[in-house]
RNA sequence: UUGACCGUAGCUCAGUUGGUUAGAGCGCCGGGUUGUGGUCCCGGAGGUCGGGGGUUCAAAUCCCCUCGGUCAACCCA
């Protein structure tokens, strides 16, 4: 590697020319499964007061450790998102839009954690929120949603995992359970394991560490905290789910990175992808969030999918393969270069992609060059083709396929060839 | 934040008891007669061996620091 003094933070990369239309092409397929729901897009910043996520998890360590925060020149106190449901609350609170509020969005997210396979400091999310109904179909549909664009990808190794954290006040009783449990048993666990304790009991029970699983194991169950209304609810949420016929299966151990949730939780997970990085999304219900941020008394329930994981999967399966990005034609030109500018901005113009070469490079060169470009055909200018007012059109074989000599080559007008180039490739296009 | 492993041409890697001008494959560029893609043949460009410091007559090879990546814990997408 040479010695580049400057590169991309740590974390951070950039991507590049087949791996960023595969990415686009990834949001592309998740915006037309949203919006097939009646989700909208919601362009948030990049960047909030700090308050929006304070007041959302200071108890998780997304928030009160892993978290970009800066003033701005005008000394105001923000920070680079680290998660969207938060900022889709804010942006609830501060529209009032009409309810059920249904929306999707797509973007860099940023968290300051130690950089991984699978996980950056600047990753990207897609997700959908649905806000203003506490029907478990709502719940049932966002995780369809979820599904369904997941197995559009052509994932198969998908596991969904789903849980129900109870209402805010069996939380808290459960959350007393818990801890009064752990703390009687407290020399059994791993001094990690106290320091977890110590901050978010619920975090114990997906602990990895041995030490910890014998404790954990005997720990009270959710289920018998759970008030009449949210173990309906989520009764209800699985009998959909099974209507769907989208299986799942539950672990009354899932718990989830931020505070918010109540009731519905779940995770979706990858057994293509292996160690500590399978999951890649999750979500589930937090009524009570957005008048956490100040507005009215609005149930919400969404998910967020981790789209490096999602590629990391879809790799790992063969799936969803980088789109080919080929080029239609590509114009051979050894009079100067002139000529293959006129006629790619021609074709271009008429929706045609075509690509040319520069510094005016032999013919041979060129046709490689053509070749690697993987147009179908290549148009010739030389000479010649100039002295007549024509250019030579040459159908390109695959590689490897047929021998070159057998490619077919003609020779058109040249007022006639974007009408040609675009008639053979809506025939190219049916067949 | 803790611990471990790794870092050689654009890519994948070889190069260890430290010793001459650091290699291969792929890719890239040029050529194989006068204007034509694959294969094949020939030639070429490209590396301060991540960076800095140290040990040594001598370091890609040893030591320290640093940057980056990877794995695990933590956390999580």
């Amino acid at each position: 590697m040479s010695a580049v003094s400057l590169q991309a933070p740590r974390g951070t990369r950039d991507i590049l020319a087949p791996d960023s239309a595969r990415l686009r092409a990834l949001a592309e397929t998740f915006a037309d499964a949203a919006e097939l729901a009646g989700y909208g897009q919601v362009v948030s910043p990049m960047f909030e007061q700090i308050e929006v996520f304070r007041r959302v998890g200071e108890a998780t360590d997304i928030v009160s450790k892993e978290m970009y925060e800066f003033r701005d020149p005008g000394d105001r106190r923000l920070a680079l998102r680290p998660e969207l449901t938060a900022s889709l609350a804010r942006a609830f609170v501060q529209h009032r839009p009409t309810l059920p509020w249904k929306a999707w969005y797509e973007g860099p997210q940023f968290r300051y954690e130690k950089p991984q396979a699978g996980r950056f400091r600047q990753f990207n999310q897609v997700g959908a929120e649905l806000f203003g109904s506490d029907d478990p179909q709502a719940d049932v549909e966002v995780i369809a949603l979820a599904w369904r664009f997941c197995t559009s990808l052509g994932l198969r190794e998908l596991r969904l995992v789903v849980n129900s954290l109870g209402d805010r006040a069996d939380r808290e009783r459960y959350l007393g359970a818990l801890s009064a449990h752990f703390e009687q048993r407290a020399a059994g666990l791993s001094a990690q394991g106290r320091e977890t304790l110590d901050r978010n009991p619920l975090r114990l029970l997906d602990s990895k560490r041995p030490a910890d699983l014998a404790v954990v194991a005997g720990a009270p169950a959710v289920d018998d905290y759970w008030s009449e209304a949210a173990a309906g609810h989520f009764g209800a949420v699985l009998s959909g789910l099974e209507a769907l016929g989208i299986p799942f299966e539950r672990n009354p151990r899932l718990v989830r990175g931020l505070d918010y949730y109540r009731r519905t939780a779940f995770e979706l997970a990858s057994d293509a992808l292996d160690g500590a990085q399978d999951a890649v999304g999750g979500g589930g219900r937090y009524d009570g969030l957005v008048a956490d941020l100040g507005g009215p008394e609005v149930p919400g329930v969404g998910f967020a999918l981790g789209v490096d994981r999602l590629l990391l999967a879809c790799d790992a399966e063969g799936a969803f393969p980088p789109p080919p990005g080929a080029a239609d034609v590509f114009v051979v030109d050894v009079t100067g270069g002139g000529e293959a500018t006129l006629l790619a901005e021609e074709l271009r113009g008429a929706g045609v992609r075509a690509e040319r070469a520069f510094d005016g490079r032999s013919m041979k060169a060129q046709m490689k060059a053509a070749d690697r470009s993987g147009a179908r055909w290549a148009l010739l200018v030389g000479p010649d083709e100039l002295a007549d007012g024509v250019v030579s059109m040459r159908e390109m074989r695959g590689h490897g396929a047929g021998h070159a000599g057998a490619s077919v080559q003609r020779r058109v007008a040249r007022s006639d060839v974007v009408g040609e180039v675009v008639r053979a490739a809506g025939e190219g296009s049916t067949r």
